[in-house]
DNA sequence: GGCAAATGTCGGCGATCGCTGACATTTGCA
DNA sequence: TGCAAATGTCAGCGATCGCCGACATTTGCC
């Protein structure tokens, strides 16, 4: 899947968990941090920390790749949308 | 590329911001952040904010992917090297 | 060599992290 | 239905965030 989002990386990361059959409290322990954490990265939590992400994405044995454009296969459209437009309203509302 | 710690994220997104010939401080800009915080992820700072970090990825046009083992192909090894052990050391030093 | 841009580093600030511990709420099975 | 596990939520705490502003250092070009 693709992930642009912590929405999506909480999806990512809730549904991998669920498919393993490990509740929050054993993936917690697993990677090293609390249960809350657990819940609230599922949730989409903008602010968490990468380190720890990254650690509880290797936990569940989920492949994280980049994907370089033009090192992969060169594409001819390469910006779909408007980046910095996004970028520009979404710093406030982090939430 | 495959990612599996905050250094080889920080390499990912140097490569792509010196290939895009763009400076620290014009992504900084593009993204919403300092040129600080720009400096501090390209160096694989552990604790930044997941939501920053996917702003970035998405401001140089990487794709972010999530390869589940089993859903792409059926591999018979799972998971290849002893998590716990890495992590429990690694809780500590995060510098 | 010498200048200017780019990059790396420092201290201090308000804001927020992730944690503990406890308490609702929801879910699943007997 | 009723109980227990799983999940969601809250308040409070020390630690650290990312930012600003300024100052080294390095890099690239004349």
């Amino acid at each position: 899947m693709r992930i642009r989002t912590p929405i999506d990386l909480g999806a990512v990361i809730r549904d991998r968990r669920t498919k393993l059959g490990l509740d929050q409290k054993s993936l917690a322990a697993k990677v090293g941090v609390s249960r809350q954490w657990i819940v609230e990265v599922e949730k989409g939590k903008p602010r968490a920390e990468i380190g720890l992400v990254l650690r509880t994405v290797e936990a569940l044995g989920i492949t994280l790749g980049s994907d370089d454009p033009g090192k992969t296969k060169a594409q001819k459209g390469p910006p779909p949308i408007d980046i910095d437009l996004i970028v520009a309203g979404a710093r406030e509302k982090r939430k």
